[in-house]
DNA sequence: GTATCGGTTCGACGTTCATCAAAACAGAAC
DNA sequence: GTTCTGTTTTGATGAACGTCGAACCGATAC
């Protein structure tokens, strides 16, 4: 075994800088998955694009995200889906047509938990 | 068809909002998938682990991620690899151990692609 | 009422992924 | 040289994922 250099004091850390003994993780099991499930949900090039386009326009109709992406529109439906899941987007439907927005706030966590980066 | 609402001016944002046409993507289909790349390499709970130590360790001996996560040997180092592929992370053998370091530049583009939540 | 259009869900297919055991590799100690 | 010890790679297996066509549901138009 071998110990690690002295850790350096990150006070602006959120997430994962909870603790700071060696040979143990540093954010608890539940924090780990649940980071892991958004990056999962922006882990799909269709996805990002997606958000991008949400990001752009504030809000975006659902039948332009098909065209926007490429994909069927039965595969973009799965993707808002999951970003909908994943409380990166929310949804409203106002007559015929659904309008699709991002959640800066959720974005703004995954900020805060890379925000170690030199 | 439905037009979108106007679109915020957001200059902090980097990569994510290139653009702005509504009904095509914000992002080339290259940015989206470099995005996607990273984000896959973190849509983990044994990766973000393995980043939270090494990013509040500074050094990590790879002897020691493999007990941090609680996995095997072989899948830590497989873990690993996909870091360093992702270019998060980097190693260096000395002697007998092999020991792993962050690559905090590599964070810092992933929040500057992010860098627009509210 | 029926017909049409937008959106979601279902089912199936092929691909990718996470995991571990076992083998292979690389140094260090003897 | 041989024998450990730490790390990576290989192979195999089961699960999860991305994609699309078809079926389905809601709302509008006729």
């Amino acid at each position: 075994m071998a110990t690690t250099t002295d850790a350096p004091t990150r006070p602006e850390l959120a997430v994962l800088t909870a603790c700071c003994a060696p040979a143990q993780a540093a954010v608890a099991d539940g924090n780990a998955q649940a980071l892991a499930d958004m990056f999962k949900a922006l882990a799909d090039p269709a996805r990002v694009k997606i958000m991008a386009m949400l990001l752009n326009a504030e809000e975006v109709c659902a039948c332009d995200i098909s065209g926007g992406i490429g994909k069927s529109a039965a595969t973009a439906s799965h993707h808002l889906k999951i970003l909908k899941d994943a409380g990166l987007a929310t949804s409203e439907k106002r007559g015929t047509w659904v309008y699709y927005r991002a959640v800066p706030q959720r974005l703004n966590a995954l900020v805060e938990a890379l925000a170690l980066s030199q």
